[in-house]
DNA sequence: CTTGACTCTGTGCTATACCCCAGAGTGTAA
DNA sequence: TTACACTCTGGGGTATAGCACAGAGTCAAG
């Protein structure tokens, strides 16, 4: 009833995920996302899923994770129980620091916003807060 | 009264900051950081500012940022007045898209941390919040 | 059953963000 | 004043994240 749509190939995902077909098929070779079985001498159908995959991954990736990590959230995605707890939670507090260094640049931006209309050279921190020693610090 | 320490060369700055000193001359080349002067068949001095910087460009790079991207961050906090506050303010929009992307995905860490223990296929929802139209649509 | 749009496989090219190295010069501690 | 560690300039190499294209095959509308 909801499936009369023509199959998803790889030219139609690409376009409703809105990314190139390249960067579907580098996805496959790096494990972003499953390839289709092939149907002997045909096109492979990817599911409507796929979509949503895509997507995440480009958001993901402005957000600062590189495919290696992405494919790790992904996974944790799938899998998504018993052992991948603690994977979780390591994802999860890098992603709080990420946060916390994104309200720092942010505090520093409202500030320069508001604080300087035509004044010059009060010359506000904003290094000082992302600089610090101890934020992020591998 | 402080300054008897020895003259910040680019091998010095690159130990303070934790980075490769070939990764300075990059950032120079770029524009991210100002080359000193070479005084005439001399080695160049640089500011103790200058970890600072770089290292605030470390950070911004793990936060999503490009170079070029953080180019222009640091280029506000230098001018950062006049006729840069509608860059500055377009700057804050994008972090808080991405504020609020991380706080998505954390959201989805959460849920899968908190709800499943041993149980088994309730599938998370890890992708569907971040791959939603509208959020950091280009 | 032909034709045009699409797919498949493979290879090669691009931009970004670096790292490494050679050969010449420089600084400084012994 | 001589080692030797460091710097300078220039060029080349690497990994990541793609994009482009050729030549062959496939699908489907007319």
């Amino acid at each position: 009833m909801t499936k009369n749509n023509p199959p998803l190939t790889i030219g139609r995902l690409a376009k409703a995920a809105n990314v190139n077909i390249e960067t579907i098929r580098h996805y496959q070779r790096k494990g972003l996302i499953v390839e289709p079985e092939k149907p002997l001498g045909g096109f492979r159908h990817y599911p409507d899923t796929s979509v949503d995959r895509i997507r995440f991954v480009k958001r993901a990736q402005q957000l600062g994770f590189s495919l290696e990590e992405i494919k790790q959230l992904l996974t944790l995605g799938d899998q998504h129980c018993g052992d991948v707890q603690s994977l979780a939670k390591e994802k999860r507090n890098e992603i709080q620091q990420k946060i916390a260094g994104l309200l720092t640049i942010q505090a520093a931006l409202d500030d320069l916003i508001s604080t300087c209309h035509t004044d010059d050279t009060t010359h506000c921190g904003f290094i000082d807060g992302l600089s610090q020693k101890g934020f992020l610090e591998k």
